[in-house]
Order: structure tokens, then C-alpha cells, then sequence
DNA sequence: AAAGCATGATTCC
DNA sequence: TGGAATCCCTGCTT
């Protein structure tokens, strides 16, 4: 299947201010971004006049220090790398495109002797998501005894269905960056989300004004939510305060049920924080982990916890993905910091007693079970690669495939997961966002990129105009052809374009503004009062225009800045 | 428009 | 072993 592309026009977006109160609590005056289009300007560099005059300028300060008679200060005024501070060639964005320092390893692959634009695993596909080659340490025999054990795996894979279209959003929803997102389990327009400051997001995208944001839960990172098993109006929840939340999503009133700071702070060093969590429904049991390596479980019955902590990963490192399988709940997979996943049996859960251990490079962001068979493993490193072990069952030595794939570690980035898609009946479907950019026609967009993890095949890559922050946190509908993106404060609900059409009477997108939105509304789903530039239009129509040579796009799309719906907007 | 800040894994000593 | 320096395509503010 060849890769989806980009839709070559925008829909009419409905932009609408957020009129209640119930915006996420932000200390700071808010002020939007410019986003007036300017289509990037190539600039053309004469290098060698550029070198003649600074050598000049050199010159001229020898020349000044000689007559002074003093020591040379070395002062250069070369343009300098930015990141390997060397001269003759400078890293940064030129427009909307990035180039790398060619002194560092690929940004993508991380193999020295080339950049992102030249990297292997970019050139053949264009997009940069290419699949490693198979390593070969596997016999036939395993192959076929594989093929014996995976029965209920289709064999002729079906159509993916890939939701590609924002259908409507809130912006600037969540005060901080946004973490996790869950849909509701039986509500099927409900979606949580969890961000930085802990706040705990509900939203009803259907009816789009429908939205609450609950500050008091947690007093910092919300890392994982789940539902309760045996009763979907309830909510657990993982952070980096050191508790357990439980929320009745009715009611709003929420309790800690697991302290693991019942003395408060006394630094850094002794602050406990849980990451990984994951709900037992057949041991009723909420699984967390902590920062420092260790398994903890609660009764979700009594809210008790159950058996003492166990060392489940190095000893002072960070858990943060946790899951039991889908079909054998007593298997439990998890991973972290210490650069492994693991498979433990529940009924023997002891330190050191894992039955599989699965080694990476890097940090291992997520691991999860395929949805449906629970026999396959997709983890997320930080060492861009992301990684699928197609057999629990079969040889575990080395994953089945490694696919490059740009989703390194920033900071001030919520850590890329890379998901199934839990309607695929192939288990074959994955969901990710990319960190390094592309140049859409002068904007330099990240993707959310739908990757067949049984080739490593690119299916598809989704982006939208209006989102110019990276994308980390992505979440498929278990029933709906949805999909729930949470980038940077914002949330995005994305349909398939016919989808789309059926649930919206026309071509129309409904946004809304959150957040405290300052003085003069300007820019990027903000044009509401006075802001009506009818330039939609976002085409190279840049003054030298010769940029965007490769990119053989039409010459213009519509953006169609989204609008409000007051009358003034539509020209 | 440029600079500053928030802040986590890794490396180095 | 532990603290400091480093970092890199961020996202926001002043």
C-alpha cells in the first residue's frame, strides 16, 4: 500500500473562544503566537564573499592588536556551528527545512558519517521510516514453528484504516503539555487526558464545549490512567506526586489511595514518584511502579495495598510502562530506564525471577502486548528505534524487526509511545509521532506516522497545517476510525475524511479557543475579532520564488485559517 | 527578533 | 558512586 498522502485542501474550520470559566488553571498571561504563513525564503549564501569579509574583519583586528602590541584575543567572527561550534558550516533551520551538523551522528539513525537528509533509512522512502533489515539470527525452524503457533492472526491483512483529518480540537486546553490520553471504555465520545501539572482533563469532543479540567487530583505529572475494570466511571491514575488517584468521573471527587510521600518532600533524592500503571481485572488489582525500579499492587476492592514492593527494574532507575496481557493477565511486561523490557510471571513476581528479558539501547519509553493475541511485543526506545518481537512464544534472543524512526528523547517532549492500533485484526498497525520534521510546502510540520510493524512499511503520515508542535502523545479509538492527539497544551480528535463528512454537515471543523488568550487575538486559531486576513491561501508565493523545487505539490492548498464563527470571517 | 527558561538522560570525572 | 556539565529539529514567554 503505497503511503497515504497529505490532503491536498483543508476543510472550513469553526473556531469558537472557550466562554466558561473552566480553563485550565495557567499562572501566566498568555499571549497567542503569530502564525501568518511566510513561506520560506531560501537564502542563498555567497559563501566565499561572506569568507572574504570576515577575513577582513580578521585581518583588521590582527592588525589592531599588532599595533597595540598586546597578546591576540582570539575573537571570531566566523558564523559558527551552533552545535559543534566548529566554523564552515552552520546547523539550524534554513526556512522550514533543518539541516544537521554534519559532525554528529545522524539525527535519525544515530550512525556517524552522514545527516538526517542523506540517512539510508530516509532516502528510500522519502519520509524517513524505512525498516531495518531482518537480522538473521533466527533458523527457519523458527519461523515455522511461529507460523504453528500464531493461529489467530489473519492472513490476509486487511486495509488499514487511517484517520487523517482534524475533525475538532481544544486548544490550549490543558495548562501544561499533555501526557496521556484514554478513551472512555464504553462512552465513546469521552476522552481523559492527563497532563504535566497533573490536572486531569475530561472531554466530550461530540458535543465540543462539553469539558472539564480537574486541578486538585495531582500536584504533578499524570504518567498513565486507567479505567476500572469492573466499573467505567472510575478512574485510576498514576503521577509523579507519589499517589494514586481514583476519580469517580460522575462526581468529580477523587481520593488517594497510595502514598508514596506520606512525609512530604525532603528533596529530591528521597521523592518518590510512579510511572508505569496498569489495571489486573482477574486479581483486581492496579499495578504501579515507581522511580526507583519497584512493582507495587493495590486491591482495587479494599484500595489496600497488597504483598510488599518488588524490585522489578535497576535499582534506582525509572519504571514507566507497565501492562498485563490482554489474553494471559498473569503475564505482565514492563519496561524503563534501565534500557530493558521484561515479561514476569504474576504468579511468581520476585526480583530477578523474570522470565524474559528484552535488552535495548536507550531508555525503553513503552512496551505493549498486541491488543488482541497478546503475542506480540512493540517497543518504543529512545534510540529511534522502535522494536517488534512478532512471537512471545517463539526465540526472544532479538526482536523480529527494528524500524528507524525519528521519536528521540527531549526534555521538554513527553516521551514518544509508540501504540497499536487496537481495531487492526492483524496486529500489524502502530501509531507514533515523529520529532524531526518535514518541509510541507514551506512549514515545517511533524508528522503522526501509522507504520506497518510487519514490514516496517510507512503507511501513512498525518499532519495538519495549523499543529506546529510535535505530537507525542497519540491514542486510536478501540472502536471508532478516531484518533485522539494530545501536542504540546492541545487536544486533536482526527477522523477519516469520510467519517468526518458524515458527523460534520459540511466540510467544517469546530475548534476551541481555552486558555487565557490576552490582547490582540492574532494568529493561529486565534484569528476571532479583528484578525480577518483573507489571505487563506498558503502558497509559495514567496518573493525569490525558488524554493520547494522537490516538493512537486500543487502550487497552492487551501490552509483556511481557522475561522470564527462570527460573521465577519467568511469572505 | 533575540534571548531566556523549564528541566531529564547521559557522560564524564 | 554521585554531582556537574552537556545537549540536539521544543514551546513558550518577555
Amino acid at each position: 500500500m503505497p503511503p497515504t498522502t497529505r490532503r491536498m485542501s483543508f476543510p472550513r474550520v469553526v473556531i469558537e473562544r472557550d466562554t466558561d470559566s473552566e480553563e485550565s488553571s495557567s499562572e501566566e498571561e498568555e499571549e497567542p503566537q503569530n502564525f501568518d504563513h511566510e513561506v520560506e525564503v531560501e537564502v542563498e549564501v555567497e559563501v566565499e564573499e561572506e569568507e572574504v569579509i570576515e577575513n577582513e574583519k580578521e585581518a583588521k583586528v590582527l592588525e589592531d592588536v599588532k599595533k597595540k602590541g598586546k597578546a591576540p584575543i582570539t575573537i571570531s567572527l566566523k558564523k559558527v556551528c551552533k552545535v559543534c561550534k566548529q566554523t564552515g558550516h552552520e546547523a539550524g533551520f534554513k526556512g522550514a527545512t533543518y539541516i544537521d551538523c554534519p559532525m554528529k551522528p545522524c539525527y535519525l539513525c544515530k550512525m556517524p558519517g552522514h545527516t538526517t537528509m542523506t540517512c539510508p533509512h530516509r532516502v528510500s522512502m522519502e519520509h524517513g521510516v524505512v525498516p531495518a533489515r531482518k537480522r538473521s539470527t533466527r533458523s527457519p525452524l523458527d519461523f515455522v514453528f511461529e507460523r504453528q503457533i500464531r493461529t489467530n492472526v489473519p492472513k490476509i491483512k486487511p486495509a488499514f484504516v487511517v484517520p487523517d483529518q482534524v475533525d475538532c480540537a481544544v486548544i490550549r486546553y490543558h495548562s501544561r503539555r499533555v501526557t496521556c490520553l484514554e478513551f472512555h471504555p464504553t462512552n465513546n465520545h469521552i476522552l481523559l487526558s492527563g497532563d504535566k501539572k497533573g490536572q486531569l482533563g475530561v472531554w466530550d469532543y461530540d458535543k465540543v464545549h462539553e469539558k472539564t479540567v480537574y486541578s486538585n487530583i495531582h500536584s504533578c505529572i499524570l504518567n498513565n490512567m486507567r479505567f476500572s475494570p469492573s466499573n467505567d466511571g472510575t478512574l485510576y491514575a498514576a503521577s509523579s506526586d507519589g499517589t494514586i488517584s481514583c476519580t469517580d468521573l460522575e462526581t468529580g471527587m477523587s481520593s488517594a489511595l497510595m502514598n508514596l510521600n506520606p512525609d512530604g518532600w525532603h528533596g529530591p533524592s528521597s521523592w518518590r514518584m510512579l510511572y508505569g500503571m496498569d489495571v489486573n481485572a482477574d486479581k483486581s488489582l492496579v499495578l504501579v511502579a515507581d522511580n526507583i525500579g519497584y512493582l507495587y499492587m493495590m486491591d482495587m476492592r479494599s484500595h489496600n495495598k497488597t504483598g510488599e514492593e518488588i524490585l522489578i527494574h535497576k535499582k534506582g532507575s525509572k519504571v514507566v510502562g507497565l501492562q498485563c496481557n490482554p489474553v494471559q493477565p498473569e503475564l505482565l511486561l514492563s519496561c524503563g530506564n534501565d534500557h530493558f523490557a521484561r515479561i514476569w510471571d504474576m504468579r511468581k513476581l520476585e526480583a530477578q525471577s523474570s522470565l524474559v528479558d528484552l535488552p535495548h539501547k536507550r531508555v525503553v519509553n513503552a512496551a505493549y502486548f498486541s491488543p488482541r493475541s497478546g503475542s506480540k511485543i512493540l517497543t518504543t526506545a529512545q534510540d529511534n528505534r522502535i522494536r517488534i518481537w512478532d512471537s512471545i512464544f517463539g526465540n526472544l534472543e532479538s526482536p523480529s524487526r527494528e524500524i528507524v524512526h525519528s521519536h528521540d528523547f527531549n526534555r521538554h517532549l513527553t516521551p514518544f509511545r509508540a501504540e497499536w492500533d487496537p481495531k487492526d485484526p492483524s496486529e500489524s498497525l502502530a501509531v507514533i509521532g515523529r520529532y524531526i520534521s518535514e518541509n510541507y510546502n514551506g512549514a515545517a510540520l511533524h508528522p503522526i506516522d501509522f507504520i506497518d510493524t510487519s514490514t516496517g512499511q510507512l503507511v501513512a503520515q498525518v499532519m495538519e497545517p495549523n499543529i506546529t508542535t510535535i505530537s507525542p502523545v497519540n491514542k486510536l479509538h478501540p472502536r471508532d476510525n478516531v484518533m485522539a492527539t494530545g501536542s504540546s497544551r492541545s487536544l486533536f480528535i482526527w477522523r477519516t475524511k469520510d467519517d468526518s463528512e458524515l458527523v460534520q454537515e459540511k466540510d467544517e471543523r469546530k475548534i476551541i479557543l481555552c486558555g487565557k488568550s490576552g490582547k490582540k487575538p492574532k494568529g493561529k486559531f486565534d484569528c476571532g475579532s479583528d484578525d480577518d486576513s483573507d489571505n487563506d491561501t498558503f502558497s509559495p508565493k514567496g518573493k525569490k520564488s525558488k524554493s520547494n523545487k522537490s516538493e512537486a505539490k500543487p502550487s497552492s492548498y487551501t490552509l483556511n485559517k481557522f475561522k470564527t464563527k462570527s460573521t465577519k470571517s467568511s469572505k
